[in-house]
DNA sequence: GGGCTTCTTTTCCGTCGTCAATAAAAGAAG
DNA sequence: CTTCTTTTATTGACGACGGAAAAGAAGCCC
C-alpha cells in the first residue's frame, strides 16, 4: 500500500473563522466586507479570520477587477484555493464501488469505477483501498495532497461514531467502517448516508447553497430524500430520516418490499417501474433502461407507468413540502433518464397536492450523472475537515 | 384600561445563563453541578449565572435533603420560583377567546373564556383587552407581576415580526397583531401559530423536554402538527410547516375543502366525522360530541367512521415518523375525547407504515383540556422573556 | 496634489467561559 | 473532639474571541 501524504490541519480553529471559510467555499469570491456580511459577523473578525487562511494557502486573494464601482478603494476578493487540499469521495453500492478525486472546492479531478468483488467487509475494503490508490497516483500528479476520505453507502449509518448499523444492499451490521477504512487507508475518514452526503453537497456546492430549509430527493432504484432544516442536514434521533419512499401514496396500491402497500418506491422505484412495464406489455424487459426506450417509442402501457410514477413522487414531495415547508426541492438521481416521462406529472401533482403557502416551494430537477453520488461522499469529507472534527487515523 | 405594572429585564445576558436557566426550568431542581452537565458548561459557569438570577428572585434554593447520598458536602439545588413573574397566554379561535394567567413555571394560575363578539381585529382586541384586565386583577391577588402577553392564533403567524399572515378563521390578513397588543394592553405581546406555541409548552413544560427531535400532532376540528427538529420548532421557509391535516393518505378519499383529496383532515378531522357519521346512520348529527355519544352507544356504522379516521391519523404519523425520525408523538386535541374509539387503529396504521427504525418513535397520547392551547401562548411570552427578545410595546 | 469614497487593517477593550485552586459542608474514622 | 475523606460550590487568574472605532490604503475626481 502507497504511503498516504501526512495530513494537515486546518488552521481555522474558532466557529467564526470556520464560517467565514464556509461562505467563502459556497459564495465563491467576497470582499472581506461582504462575507462579513454574509457570515453575521464584523469585518475586523473577517480580516483576522482570513490571514492566518491566506498564510497556509487555502485561501487567495481574487485580482478580479472587472465591474468595479468607480469610487472608493477597490475591493479585494478572496477565493478558496481549490488546488490547495484534495478528497476523496467514495460511493458503495450492491455491485460497484464510485471513486472520485476532487478538490477543496469539490470539483471532480479524477474518477474510477470497480465492480464489487464480493459484499462481505474485507473485500469491500480491499476494493476501496484499491481505488484510494489509484487516485493518490492522480493526486501526486495533480501536485497536492490529498486530506481526507468520505464513504457514502446507503442505509443506516451513523456518522459521528463512523458505523455502518446496516445496510441491506451490502448485508452489513454494525461495521465500523470509519476505523478500518482509516487504518487501511491512513486518511481521516467520514462515513455517512449516501443520500444524506449528496445533500451536504448540494448544500455547500449545489442548489442549496443560501438555503436553511430544503431537500433533496433522489430517484433511481429506490426514492431517497435528504432534509436540511434549520440549516443542518437532518439525522433523526434514530439515525434514520427522509425515507420517503416510504411515504404511503395510495393505500391501495403495490404491495412495497418494506411490508406496506403503495409506498412511492412501490410505484416510483426502478424496480416497480420495470414490474408494472413487463405487466403492460407482456414483455421481456430486462431494466429500467430498457424501459425508458419502450415508453420513448410509445409502446402501449408503458407511458402510464411513468405517469403514476411521476404522480406518486410528487405527491411524496407535497408531502414533505406540507410538513417542513423547504425553501427548495432539488429532485435528482439516475431515475432520471426518464426525466421527460415524468416531470409533468411531478409538477402536477405537487401542485395539486401542496396546501398554501407549501407550494410557493421552489421544484427543480437536477440531472444527476453517477460520480455525483461519490462526489457527494467527498463533500463530506470536506466539511469535517474543515470543522477538523476529523476523526484521527488511529493506527 | 388598567395601568400594567412596568415590565423587568430578565438578568441572563449571556447565551449561557439563558440556556442555564432554562435548563433549570425544565428539568426541575438541579444540583449546580447537574445543571453543568445537562447544559454541558463548566460548574464555574453555572454559579456565575445563577448568582444573579437568585438575586434576583428567579431562582431560590432548594432545601429539599432527601435521596441524599450520605457522602460529601451535601448538595445545593436550585429550582425556578414560579411565583416571581407571571404571563398571560390568549388563543383565539373562530368562536371564543380562551385566556389563562400562568406563573414562570408555566402552571396555569387563572383562566377566562369569553365567546367572540365579532371576528374584525378591532373587536377582537377589544374582547382581549377585556379579558387581560380581569387576568391582570388576578395576578395582583397572587401579589406578583405580570412581565409578558402570548397570543396564538391558527394559520400563517411569523413570530419574529408579530404579524398574522392570514388565518382562516377570523379572516384576517396582514393583520400587526403584536403591535396593536403591546399597545392595547401595555405589555410585551409574543404573537404565535397555535400548534407551535403548544409545542413550545410540551417542549420546555411537557412531554417533549430534553427531546431534540420531537412532534405534537394536534386532533380536533383540524388536524395540526408542530414540528422541533435540532431542538427548534419548525416554521418553514415560508411561515408553514406541520401541515399534517393536508397529508393525502388516500387519493381515493372524500373531498377535502382545500381541493385536494383523501387529506387526513377530510378523513379525521371533526367536520370530516360529522359528515360520514351523518352519512352513515341517516341521523341529525349536530356535532362531535354527539357523534362520539352514537359511536359510545354502537350504533352501526359510527365506529367504521372513527376507525377509519384513526387509521387516517396513523398514516398521517407514520408519514412524519419517516421523513423526521422523531423520538416521539405527541398526539393531543379536543378530539382525544373520543381516544378509545381509535387509539388502537391510529397504532395500528403507524406500526404498519412505519419504516424501519423510524417505528422505534415513541408513540403517546395526552388528553388536552382546552386552556392548554391557551397555556401554548403562555409558554411563547416565557420564552421569549427569557431570551430579552420581547418586542417592546411602543406607545 | 488635495478631497472624497470605499474597503481593509490595526489596536484596544470588554465579555465570556474554563482551569485550577480553594472553600465549604457534611459524615467517618480515630 | 479533632482530623480525614468525599463531594459540591466558589473564587480569581487567565486566555480566547469578537466588536468598536480609528487609522490606513487605494483608487477616482477635480
Amino acid at each position: 500500500m502507497r504511503q498516504p501524504p501526512p495530513v494537515e490541519t486546518f488552521p481555522a480553529n474558532t466557529p467564526a473563522a470556520s464560517q467565514i471559510f464556509t461562505t467563502v467555499l459556497s459564495h465563491g469570491p467576497l470582499t472581506r466586507l461582504e462575507a462579513a456580511r454574509r457570515a453575521g459577523l464584523s469585518p475586523a473578525a473577517v480580516t483576522k479570520a482570513v490571514k492566518p487562511l491566506i498564510e497556509a494557502g487555502y485561501l487567495v486573494e481574487d485580482t478580479a477587477d472587472e465591474g468595479r464601482p468607480t469610487l472608493g478603494r477597490p475591493a479585494n476578493p478572496v477565493r478558496v484555493d481549490g488546488g490547495r487540499a484534495l478528497f476523496l469521495g467514495v460511493k458503495v453500492t450492491g455491485d460497484e464501488i464510485i471513486a472520485v478525486l476532487t478538490d477543496l472546492c469539490c470539483r471532480i479531478r479524477a474518477d474510477r469505477r470497480l465492480p464489487l468483488a464480493g459484499r462481505d467487509t474485507r473485500s469491500v475494503l480491499a476494493d476501496i483501498a484499491r481505488l484510494v490508490d489509484e487516485l493518490l497516483l492522480s493526486a501526486d500528479e495533480l501536485g497536492s495532497t490529498v486530506q481526507g476520505l468520505g464513504i457514502a453507502v446507503s442505509g443506516d449509518v451513523d456518522r459521528a461514531e463512523g458505523v455502518v448499523r446496516y445496510s441491506p444492499f451490502l448485508e452489513w451490521r454494525d461495521v465500523p467502517l470509519a476505523e478500518l477504512a482509516a487504518m487501511t487507508c491512513g486518511l481521516p475518514v467520514t462515513v455517512d448516508n449516501d443520500v444524506r452526503a449528496l445533500t451536504v453537497a448540494e448544500q455547500w456546492f449545489g442548489e442549496g447553497v443560501g438555503l436553511s430549509d430544503f431537500a433533496v430527493v433522489t430517484v433511481g432504484a429506490g426514492i431517497g430524500c435528504g432534509l436540511v432544516v434549520h440549516g443542518r442536514v437532518v439525522s433523526g434521533a434514530h439515525g434514520v430520516a427522509g425515507e420517503i419512499g416510504h411515504v404511503t401514496v395510495d393505500p391501495a396500491g403495490p404491495a412495497c418490499h418494506c411490508g406496506n402497500r403503495g409506498c412511492v418506491e412501490a410505484i416510483a422505484g426502478e424496480a416497480a417501474i420495470v414490474r408494472q412495464v413487463r405487466a403492460a406489455t407482456g414483455r421481456q424487459v430486462a431494466d429500467a433502461t430498457e424501459a425508458v426506450a419502450l415508453a420513448h417509442r410509445a409502446v402501449p402501457g408503458v407511458r402510464e407507468v411513468y405517469a403514476r410514477a411521476g404522480e406518486a413522487i410528487g405527491r411524496g414531495i407535497a408531502t414533505v413540502a406540507n410538513l417542513l415547508g423547504p425553501e427548495r426541492v432539488i429532485i435528482s438521481g439516475e431515475g432520471l433518464a426518464a426525466h421527460d416521462l415524468f416531470a409533468g406529472q411531478i409538477r402536477d401533482a405537487f401542485t395539486a397536492a401542496a396546501f398554501g403557502s407549501a407550494a410557493r416551494c421552489d421544484v427543480l430537477t437536477r440531472p444527476l450523472p453517477f460520480e455525483e453520488w461519490a462526489r457527494g461522499a467527498a463533500a463530506t469529507a470536506i466539511q469535517s475537515f474543515i470543522s477538523s472534527d476529523h476523526p484521527q487515523p488511529s493506527r
